[in-house]
DNA sequence: TTAGGTGTATTAATTCGACTCGTACACTTT
DNA sequence: AAAGTGTACGAGTCGAATTAATACACCTAA
């Protein structure tokens, strides 16, 4: 279910959080299923369980998974609702917008130039620069 | 015409590239005048000189300012461009928002929404320039 | 020409956060 | 109990970002 690229540069505990995302989002894990255990993704990446423990704690966070104690990490219903994870982002950005005076427009055209420049974080890394 | 806050956490230069855009931005400096040379500020803040001129190339990178030999830095005759300011915060919602399966519409309702909730400190009045 | 101004290339020291791992622990299921 | 679940805590490593010291190239104005 699980592998590594140890050559993109991005770090283990991402790419399981992205795989397992990618997974939930096509369809091949539905709500209510089970994520593996955390030892077993470990022993099969070769890494330690904390590095796995990490990732399985920003998808809990993410709401895209729930914790059931003596069980494991099970996909949540909805498979978390995305907008409260951006919302910090979306303060900064609009404060920093005001205080520029851009009027709410000139923002929403900033996003749309910005999204279109953007990579889709696919499960497969890819090189990105600055 | 600059000043610190140390307790900030946010890097010397960037300060320095935040007021000047601040500046800008409010009208209190216009294209065509020379922002204070490297040496004064440098003194006036107690920092290297170095630090100053990291934020002044920052400035001309993004186009604010330009390099007059001899003379010093002036501001370009756009001011540049004002969206310049918020590459990076609207490169990390973009980025978070696509990680996350939002599309291009969901994310700019929760920018509209945003933008209604949100009304921080402004450190500076403003003035909407062209 | 030269004195005094401008910004900066180079290099190095330091800080700081992200990442990973080892270990021991609390907890639930069976 | 025994065997499974995830995790708190601490330490180690690594690299990027930040700041500084110094010396330099250049331009202006007298």
């Amino acid at each position: 279910m699980f592998s590594l690229n140890p050559s993109s540069g991005i770090p283990i505990y991402r790419q399981i959080v992205q795989q397992a995302r990618f997974a939930i989002a096509s369809g091949r894990v539905e709500p209510g299923d089970r994520l593996p255990s955390v030892r077993t993704i470990a022993t099969q990446l070769g890494v330690n369980p904390m590095t796995v423990s990490k990732a399985y704690s920003t998808l809990e966070q993410a709401g895209v998974v729930v914790r059931h104690p003596g069980i494991g990490m099970v996909v949540s219903e909805a498979g978390g609702d995305p907008a409260g994870a951006i919302e910090a982002d979306a303060q900064a950005l609009v404060a920093t917008a005001k205080q520029l005076g851009l009027s709410r427009k000139e923002l929403v055209e900033r996003i749309n130039k910005q999204w279109e420049e953007e990579w889709i974080d696919q499960p497969i890394p890819l090189r990105r620069s600055r």
